[in-house]
DNA sequence: GATCTACGTTGCAACATATGCAACGCAAGG
DNA sequence: CCTTGCGTTGCATATGTTGCAACGTAGATC
């Protein structure tokens, strides 16, 4: 629909996959070469590609700056970024670091299983993930205000991907409720019917549920109740990455004025 | 220079920072409404922004992708990790990960020190770091063959930042020949008068160096020789690494057909 | 419950903007 | 020395982008 904006789009992939020389990305845009270098030149002075002492155009800073800043809170991956890599290894399976930003759930980071189920897992880092068929959309949810979870909710329209999906906002909230009560949430195959999750809650220093740890598995590898073995591991998990954000679990923050 | 395309830079800048209404992005832009539109539309469809439910534009997935193709071999990433910020919280200065990437040093991760130093180190990661004015880049350069090192520094100008920088290609041969027999490299203020560094080699299976990590202070917090203190932790850390990435230090890769 | 306002979306004509061309500078190689 | 290939600049053209106006919709207000 835009024309040279998608051209930009075309040549910021090709610059990411190698350095990219002015011929080369006038050919495959099938343009003159003196339109490749305007639009190289207009990319690069916002960082966006980055011209190399050879001459060629490489995937700038600008974008990788970007993309962390959007990832938001560096703080919490920084933070998670060791433990999440241990709990692959305590458990053998992939992990996942899910954010609420804005008005949708996240996938911040993933660490891959070494199986080969990794490659059949959709997710990817900066996809929003299911706010409803999904057990790190649960934890965040069960813990968030009734105002906040209205907000969030009200927009869904549930559809019933799989015979477990729930499928409508009473019997989700149900299930919000019992997941707030036991402090851990599961997905039971309720996105994709092969698919299953745990997640545990991650607290900031106020307390607050900011963001979910999950395990995932395809059935094939561990069924749910397989699953459910490594809570203890993630559970641990989960309270160090909050400790490390400043939560307390025994001593609450203090009122104030007090 | 190239209009429209500066116009959805802004966007997506605008995008990573907050989720972004039509109305805002057309009025920031100060274009019409159809004209935002259209822009992000096009950016939707490289998702490089995504569309909310609530009808709001947000930094997009497909860039954040790009971005960890662009940081390559995620693995050396993943590996590091956990290494890194061991390291950090072992020496309590800030700590770089760089690698040779096309024909240039690039920095592909970073943990700030928590000192009040760290904003004023100029480093970011996906940036490019001086060839002939770092203590990553003399490591890296010092164990590579004699045909890479020429085609790294062949189009090189050298140029005097300070007082220690090595301002010919003959002085910094010699300073390159020291460190590949010590196995590590200082930066004694040699791009920022104030900024030192040591780094250490990091090693992939086949020995090959293909990254390097350092650590780094600014002179108020900590001298050169202060640095070099920390190097048995230093080289612990780029060993582990190196170990995690199939280096086996004591039995170097059987040649081939024995 | 009706009206109003704000927002996002589409079709179309006019214009501005991006485009291709041609010419130039430059470095490498024959 | 000439040739070849590369990146770069100025300029006229026309293509693609823009703004307008009108529509649909949803939420707010009375």
């Amino acid at each position: 629909m835009a024309q040279s904006i998608q051209r930009a789009i075309n040549l910021i992939r090709l610059a990411a996959e190698h350095p990219l020389t002015l011929s080369e990305a006038s050919d495959v845009l099938g343009v003159h070469k003196s339109t490749a270098l305007r639009i190289l030149q207009t990319l690069e002075a916002a960082r966006f590609v980055r011209k190399t002492g050879a001459g060629t155009y490489v995937f700038g800073s600008g974008l990788i700056e970007l993309s962390e800043l959007a990832l938001g809170s560096m703080d919490l991956r920084q933070f998670a970024s060791a433990h999440l890599r241990a709990l692959q290894r305590q458990t053998g399976h992939t992990v996942h670091l899910a954010q609420l930003t804005g008005d949708e759930i996240v996938y911040v980071d993933k660490v891959d299983s070494p199986a080969f189920d990794a490659v059949k897992l959709p997710s990817r880092i900066g996809r929003a993930v299911s706010i409803y068929a999904s057990a790190v959309s649960k934890v965040i949810l069960a813990h968030l205000s009734q105002e906040e979870r209205d907000r969030l909710l009200s927009h869904v329209t549930f559809e019933r991907h799989t015979s477990t999906t729930f499928a409508d906002r009473e019997s989700f909230d149900a299930e919000l409720t019992r997941v707030a009560e036991r402090g851990w949430a599961t997905d039971d195959g309720e996105h994709d019917a092969y698919v299953m999750c745990v997640a545990a809650p991650v607290r900031d220093s106020r307390g607050q549920v900011i963001a979910a740890v999950s395990l995932t598995a395809i059935e094939v590898i561990a069924s749910l109740d397989q699953l459910k073995e490594k809570l203890p591991f993630l559970l641990e998990t989960s309270a160090l990455i909050s400790q490390e954000l400043g939560f307390t679990p025994e001593h609450p923050p203090a009122p104030s004025a007090s």
